[in-house]
DNA sequence: GTCATCATGTAAGCCGTTACATGATTGC
DNA sequence: GCAATCATGTAACGGCTTACATGATGAC
């Protein structure tokens, strides 16, 4: 799941570790504060898998010249660096790449549709943050497959609930607005499956077709079909 | 976590571990599906702690309506169910009672405002389901300890979501949700304060005073100030 | 010169999961 | 007799948390 998270951080960019916590909490406000203790082992566990490989500004091992990353962040190390104290790198500031072996991993972790968080909210926020990496028969299938999570659930409550009902006001309360928020959750994916079909439609017809990732241009008719989101919680403390 | 649900169920009547697992899932929608892997050693270090005591089964009154048919197989079940354990009833239900001691650790655990799971979304309704057993005062607590928490997530995925705002729609269409499941939560939250609010004047203008607990009369004014609910999820699979 | 922030990591532990193993009861 | 459901448990593991330890940089 984490590892998941931090390779589509890393498709976009180059970036090192405690700025890959600040982008999931602020950017996608999935994870809302994972804590390090969970963040650098995860980083490891890549490195040492090949998905991810370190690059430049390491303290301890001889890492080389610090090569340019093309990262913003990373360049401004450097020149801080070099302004500092030429000979001398800044402290750790490890700066991530993703691999070729590790772009390979993350489609892989996000199109699997079975296996660890593929079912929970946490994992289907995750996976849609990074749907623009999906091709769209998978992204259609992440959104159907979530919406029937979500209406068999919302049964299951109506069920349960109609019958007996001698709840208190406050676990009645909790109820009622639980299943409140799961119908909008259900009608924000109709949105965004509509918005899909839309989309796969102006495909077709369109111009171009590339290989399943989309190219550049949002901003306009896909954008506008889609508002809304589901009860993510990323929260901690 | 898990023991204060528990706790809370058996607060209310006796009940085995199967059944109680119903009750999460059916009643509350808390822990949506909990596994017994998590469920029975949980009961296991409740009891090991006092908090519980195992009693045979209690046949009438205990929603068992499974009414004795077979007599030579049942008596044969009964037999091999005393010589395997004294605190099991005849169709190895092990039915648990909370003890004095239990109801102490219940009140506890479900007033602690810090320790585990106490600001979570799970945390949250939790405590919320059982509220009927917090006094006054700190169901208010905890009311505006989740009120203050979801605003202070709100503000600040709006400082992160005003300025960059590069995400694809995707991404985007997850922030923009998860924002308006939080602020629709917050007036739920709100609406329950008030009716707390409510709650606090007219009792201290009307009739009796009961030591914190919450008597028999719902029905009446506070239930009908309260409507809808946080996004909860027990999901699971 | 000290404090806040940035930055990386380790160790212990909690809380839950899946997978496995077992047995009783009911309905056909 | 056999399958489905009810019912209880154990073992291994996963994923994330807290608490701890360390060190650099910049601001005042």
């Amino acid at each position: 799941m984490l590892e998941l998270a931090i390779l589509g951080l890393l498709e976009d960019q180059e970036l090192h570790g405690y700025e890959i916590r600040k982008r999931l909490r602020d950017e996608l406000g999935l994870f809302s504060n994972i804590s390090f203790g969970s963040l650098y082992p995860a980083l490891s566990r890549l490195e040492r898998g090949g998905a991810v490989q370190a690059i430049g500004e390491v303290g301890d091992d001889a890492a080389g010249p610090v090569p340019m990353t093309g990262s913003l962040s990373g360049e401004r190390a450097a020149l801080r660096a070099r302004r500092a104290s030429p000979a001398r790198g800044r402290r750790g500031r490890k700066v991530y790449r993703i691999t070729d072996d590790g772009r390979r991993q993350f489609t892989a972790l996000l199109g699997s549709e079975s296996g660890a968080g593929s079912e929970d909210a946490r994992g289907f926020g995750l996976r849609l943050a990074f749907a623009r990496y999906l091709p769209p028969q998978a992204r259609l299938r992440l959104l159907e497959r979530r919406r029937a999570q979500l209406a068999q659930r919302l049964t299951e409550t109506r069920a349960a609930t109609g019958a007996g009902c001698r709840l208190d006001p406050y676990a009645r309360s909790l109820v009622e607005h639980t299943t409140e928020s799961t119908e909008r959750d259900i009608s924000w994916i109709d949105r965004l499956i509509e918005a899909e079909r839309v989309r796969a439609v102006s495909d077709t017809t369109g111009p171009s077709e590339d290989g399943g990732r989309i190219s550049s241009e949002w901003q306009t008719d896909v954008h506008r079909e889609m508002k809304g989101m589901t009860q993510m919680e990323g929260e901690a403390r």
